[in-house]
DNA sequence: AAAACTTAGTTCATTCAATAGACAAACTAA
DNA sequence: TTAGTTTGTCTATTGAATGAACTAAGTTTT
C-alpha cells in the first residue's frame, strides 16, 4: 500500500459516495458535517461524482432557517451487476442495480450438474440477464458467482466442489472470455455472508457469522466489517468441525463432523431411517404440521445446529449469527431447539450480546452477495476512465 | 478515521521506522527503494526519527560502486516496556527494550491468588522492574498485563477469571494510578499470540492461531496480521468448544468441552484416575521417560489437542498454529499424536499449507506479548511530545 | 593519475489535496 | 425592511510528496 495524496482523495471520495448511498437524499453541507471534511472539499468531490453520473442533484430540500440545501441522490441506475448462485441442483441468477435491487431473475432447476452441461446453462442465464439490463451510463459492470465448494483466494479457480463433482475448474477465465466483463468467483457461504451484511439481516453489524445450512454446511465470516477468507481462501469449512469425537463416519475421512448432525442431508438421512422414504425438505416441512415424529426430526437437527453455533459463539464472540441457505426455510421448526442449546451451553459473557437470526434475503443471500462483489469492485474502480470507454 | 495529509505522513513515517526495525542496518537510499518513496521524503522522515532519538546513524556501509551509504540503526534502547504474565499460580514479569530483548525478569510462585494479596505482589514486581530499567531517553514507556480470563475490549477490566476466582476488577485503573504509566490489559492467549507473532515462531506469518494450553485452553487469533478480539473482546474461548456432544460435564454448564480432553487439568485428572496421585506436569514428564502408561496419558491428551486443532484448521485455514503455555513443555510427547489426528481428519486443502508448531518463547510468550503491546502503543504515539515531557 | 562513471544524500521549486475563511445566494424571523 | 442563518462556491494558504538538480564521496576506466 502506498500512502500519498491520491490515496487520501480516493478514500475521501469513496467516503462521500458511501454517505450519499447510506443517507440519500442528503445535502453537501450535511456530508461535510458528517465526515468532518470542509464544505469546499465535499463540493469538489461531489461535483466529480456528478460528472461521473454516479450521483445527481435533486430538488431543494427543507430550509432549517437559511438557504435551502440542494439534495443529492445516489444514481443507483448508473449500472447493473449480475449475481449467480450455483446450487447443488439449481442455478439462480439475478441482475441488480447498484443498490442491490433485483431487476430480473432466472431460476433453473437442474437434474445433473455435469460440468459440460452446467457451464452452458450458466452462460445462457448470464446472457439472458445481460439482455434484460436497462440502458444505463455504465451498462453491466460485472458478474459475481457463488459456488458450493472450495475456491482459491484469487477468486479464479474452483478447486473442489464435492456436491457437484467438480475439481480444479477455471470458471473465471471461462466466463470472462465469453462476456468480456470482470468476474469474481467465491464460495457460496462467503457470498451469502456478504449478501446478508450488505442488504439483509446483517446490515448493522460489524462482526457476523453466516451459517449456510444446505446439503452440507459452510460458514462465512464478516469480521471487523470485512470478509475473512483464510490464508489460502479455504476458511469456513465448519461443516467438518468435529462435534462428536467418536461419532458417525464422514466421507471426508473424519468422524462426528458437524454437518452429519445439522445439515439438510442429515435431516433427509434421518427421515429415511425412520421410514419416511423418498422425501425432500419441502415435503417434510408440510408433514411436520401434523406429524409430531417429523417435528422431532427438525428438533434434532436444531440441536445439532445449536452445538455448532455454540462453538462459533465461544470462538468468535460475534455480534450476530445468521442461519441461511435451504434450512432457513424451516426457521419456525428449528429456532427453539437451537436457542435452547445455546442458552444451556454457551458461556454467559459470549452469549449475552449475540443476535441469532435467520437470513432476511431467503434464497437470494448468495446471489445478491455475488452481485454486490461486482458492484463494489465497480465502485472502487476508476469511474471516469470506465465512462469514457463506455462512451467510445 | 480522517483521511488527510497528516495521516499520510504519519503512516509513511511509521513505515520508514518499521523498515529500519526489520532491516537494520539499512541506508536511506535502500529504504527509498524498498518503500517506493523518494529519497527526499525518506531523508526528511529519517531526520525526524533521529531527532526523536528513536533511530541513529552508524558508520558508513559498503559502497556498491559509488558514495558509501550512511547506515541507520533502530535505537532499541530508547525506552523500555514492562510485560506481566499473570498465571494461575505464578506471576512472571519482564522488562524489555523496544526490540523485545529481556533486560530483567522476576518470577514469583504463588500459593494463593486472592486479589488483595496478588495485587500487592504485582505492584512489587512492577516496581522492581521499573527500578531496574537502564537510563534512556524515554524511560519506561508502558506496562502490558496478560491475565487468564475474560477482559473487556477496552482493555481495562477483568470481567471474569475463573481460575483466579476474580470477577469485575478494574486492574488498569489500579496500576495506572500507582505508576502513572499507560497500562494495557489483555487475555493471556491474545498476549501469547502477539508475543509469538512479534518475536517467536509466528514472525513470518500473517494468519496464525495460538493455542494456549494450560490449566484451561484459550486461543488467540492473528488474522491478516492483527489480533481479532471479537465484538466485545471475548473471542478465543475455544476451551469450551464442544467436541463430544454427549461427553463429560464441564463446570461451564456444557458437556464435552475441548479443555476436558486436552488441557493440563485434563492430564492431571486422568493421571489421578490411573492412581498416579498428587502429581504435576513436570513430574509426569519425568515419569513418562520410563513408564509407558504415563506416556499413553500424554498421547491421549495429544489426540484431544489434535481434534480441536483439526476444528481450527477447517474453520480458519490458518498458515500456522502455535501450541503454547504449560503443555508446550511436553512437546516431544504430544507432537506425534496431534499430527496423526490432523493427518487423518483435517480436509486436504486446509491441511496442505498449515505449519503446526510449539511456542518458540517457552514460558515468555504472554509476558513478551504484553510488553510488546506497550511498545507498539509507544511507537504509535507522538514521540516528539513525549520526549519534551521527559526532558522537562 | 586523471577522467568518467556511480551511488548517496540534500535542497528546492512544483504539484496536489485539504483547509480556513471570505463571499454570494437564498432562505427565515422579527 | 432588516437582521440573522444556512448553503454552496471561490481563493489564498498550508503541508506533504515529487522530481530534478546538485553536492559529496566513492569506484572504474583509460
Amino acid at each position: 500500500m502506498t500512502w500519498n495524496q491520491q490515496l487520501v482523495k480516493m478514500k475521501n471520495k469513496s467516503r462521500v459516495l458511501q454517505t450519499i448511498i447510506e443517507q440519500s437524499p442528503i445535502s453537501r453541507a450535511d456530508i461535510s458535517q458528517h465526515l468532518g471534511l470542509t464544505k469546499g472539499t465535499v463540493s469538489s468531490l461531489v461535483n466529480e461524482l456528478i460528472n461521473e453520473k454516479i450521483c445527481s442533484e435533486t430538488g431543494p430540500g427543507k430550509s432549517s432557517g437559511g438557504r435551502r440545501p440542494v439534495m443529492l441522490l445516489f444514481n443507483e441506475k448508473a449500472g447493473y451487476a449480475i449475481g449467480i448462485d450455483l446450487g447443488v441442483n439449481y442455478i439462480l441468477g439475478v441482475i441488480t442495480d447498484l443498490s442491490g435491487n433485483i431487476v430480473d431473475e432466472i431460476l433453473k432447476h437442474m437434474n445433473s450438474m455435469k460440468y459440460e452441461e452446467t457451464i452452458l446453462v450458466i452462460k445462457e442465464v448470464i446472457q439472458s440477464l445481460v439482455d434484460s439490463a436497462p440502458d444505463s451510463p455504465y451498462g453491466v459492470v460485472g458478474i459475481g458467482i457463488g459456488v458450493p465448494g472450495i475456491v482459491n483466494k484469487e477468486g479464479s479457480n474452483i478447486l473442489l466442489a464435492p456436491n457437484l463433482g467438480w475439481t480444479d475448474i477455471n470458471l473465471k477465465a471461462e466466463i470472462e472470455a465469453e462476456f468480456r466483463l470482470p468476474v469474481i468467483i467465491d464460495n457460496e457461504a462467503n457470498a451469502g455472508a456478504y449478501g446478508e451484511k450488505r442488504f439483509g439481516a446483517g446490515k448493522n453489524y460489524e462482526n457476523l457469522i453466516y451459517v449456510s445450512a444446505g446439503i452440507g454446511i459452510g460458514v462465512g465470516f464478516i469480521l471487523q466489517n470485512s470478509l475473512y477468507r483464510g490464508a489460502e481462501g479455504f476458511s469456513g469449512e465448519m461443516g467438518h468441525m468435529v462435534i462428536d469425537i467418536d461419532g458417525k463416519e464422514c466421507r471426508c475421512g473424519s468422524r462426528g463432523c458437524w454437518e452429519l448432525y445439522a445439515s439438510e442431508q442429515a435431516l433427509l438421512n434421518q427421515a429415511k431411517n425412520s421410514k419416511h422414504l423418498n422425501l425432500n425438505l419441502e415435503s417434510l416441512l408440510d408433514m411436520a404440521e401434523e406429524d409430531e415424529e417429523v417435528k422431532d426430526l427438525f428438533r434434532q437437527i436444531g440441536r445439532g445446529l445449536g452445538i455448532g453455533i455454540n462453538n462459533i459463539i465461544n470462538t468468535f464472540n460475534p455480534e450476530q449469527i445468521i442461519i441461511g441457505n435451504r434450512l432457513a426455510i424451516a426457521k419456525e421448526l428449528l429456532s427453539e431447539s437451537i436457542m435452547e442449546v445455546v442458552r444451556n451451553r454457551s458461556l454467559g459473557f459470549n452469549q449475552e450480546n449475540v443476535n441469532i437470526t435467520f437470513a432476511d434475503l431467503s434464497i437470494y443471500s448468495a446471489a445478491l452477495g455475488a452481485s454486490a462483489y461486482a458492484t463494489e469492485n465497480f465502485l472502487n474502480s476508476d469511474l471516469e476512465e470506465r465512462l469514457n470507454k463506455q462512451d467510445a
